[in-house]
DNA sequence: CGTCTTTGACCGGCGC
DNA sequence: GCGCCGGTCAAAGACG
């Protein structure tokens, strides 16, 4: 059953190493500059918490707190349940949903689906301190290439679920059927559709980065994505594609991405759509 | 029919 | 040692 989703490394342990920091990460936005063998791509975190940018590895010695995790926020449009998901190419498929005590939101927990025996999950839930920033914390890493399968025909939301956030943000994979038919397109297979395709507006638009333009767009709204933290991102930002992904950056954003230093390698950050530079962190 | 979400139960780490 | 709490399992039902 869903034993499948387990590799050797957590199969016997139930798997207790993914025990949350939120206390702490809350609204916050961490990244593991030691996970360097291809973490999930967070799809964005909220820039106005760059400031605040810390590293989640523990001084505890726990065992569970030693695996590696990136923390992202993301500012969600409005503030009911119906918010649309980050989508972020990987299919998600909701485990569970505990609530969090301190937090009068649930926690969602996510495993990937993209492949059998991924051992690639995260959770999703509302910052209790700003309910408009969603919380996504990933964990493990995706052993397989980015799902080219995936899908930019994923307008399929759950919309049965009444907890607010975490359900809210359900990446709804596609059938097998549909992961079927999109694995047939062949411009979508040679490489990673999530950004080698952002120059097409219509695509951050709708589809899978339509959760872009639901943001929230204030000026100051920058997202940054360690999508290609590493080459290790299993399956591999293509660093030809990333090429195309640099652009100036002034001296005032300079100064605000001064603290940059401590994300991921090739960290991606992205100023909101017209508004202003987007700036390639490597 | 396959895959998904939901949800209560269970397990084990951690703090006291 | 005990209890709390977070993370996962797994059964049941929903959905396409």
């Amino acid at each position: 059953m869903d034993s499948t989703f387990f590799n050797s490394s957590n199969s016997n342990s139930r798997s207790k190493q993914f025990m949350s920091d939120q206390e702490e990460n809350d609204n916050t936005t961490s990244s593991t500059p030691e996970n360097s063998s291809g973490s999930p791509p967070p799809p964005s975190t909220n820039f106005s918490d760059f400031s605040k940018i810390t590293s989640t590895s523990s001084p505890k010695k726990s065992t569970r707190r030693a695996i590696q995790k990136r923390v992202v926020s993301i500012p969600i449009k409005g503030d009911n349940s119906n918010t649309p998901p980050p989508s972020d190419s990987w299919a998600w498929r909701k485990y569970g949903q505990k609530p969090i005590k301190g937090s009068p939101y649930p926690r969602g927990y996510y495993r990937c689906s993209s492949s059998k025996g991924c051992p690639a999950r995260k959770q999703v839930e509302r910052s209790r301190v700003d309910p408009s920033m969603l919380v996504i914390t990933y964990s493990s890493e995706h052993n397989h290439p980015w799902p080219a399968s995936r899908n930019h025909h994923n307008h399929h939301q759950s919309n049965s679920s009444s907890s607010a956030a975490a359900a809210a943000v359900t990446n709804k994979p596609g059938s097998a059927k549909t992961q079927a038919r999109e694995a047939q397109q062949p411009e979508h297979q040679d490489h990673d559709p999530t950004f080698a395709d952002l120059n097409d507006e219509s695509l951050i638009t709708h589809d899978e980065f339509g959760w872009f333009a639901d943001m929230e767009t204030t000026s100051s709204t920058v997202l940054e994505s360690p999508i290609f933290a590493e080459s290790g991102c299993a399956g591999g930002a293509d660093s030809a594609d990333m090429a195309a992904m640099v652009f100036p950056m002034g001296e005032e954003d300079e100064s605000l991405f001064a603290d940059l230093g401590e994300l991921p390698e090739c960290s991606l950050v992205f100023r909101h759509r017209g508004v202003g530079p987007q700036v390639q962190i490597c």
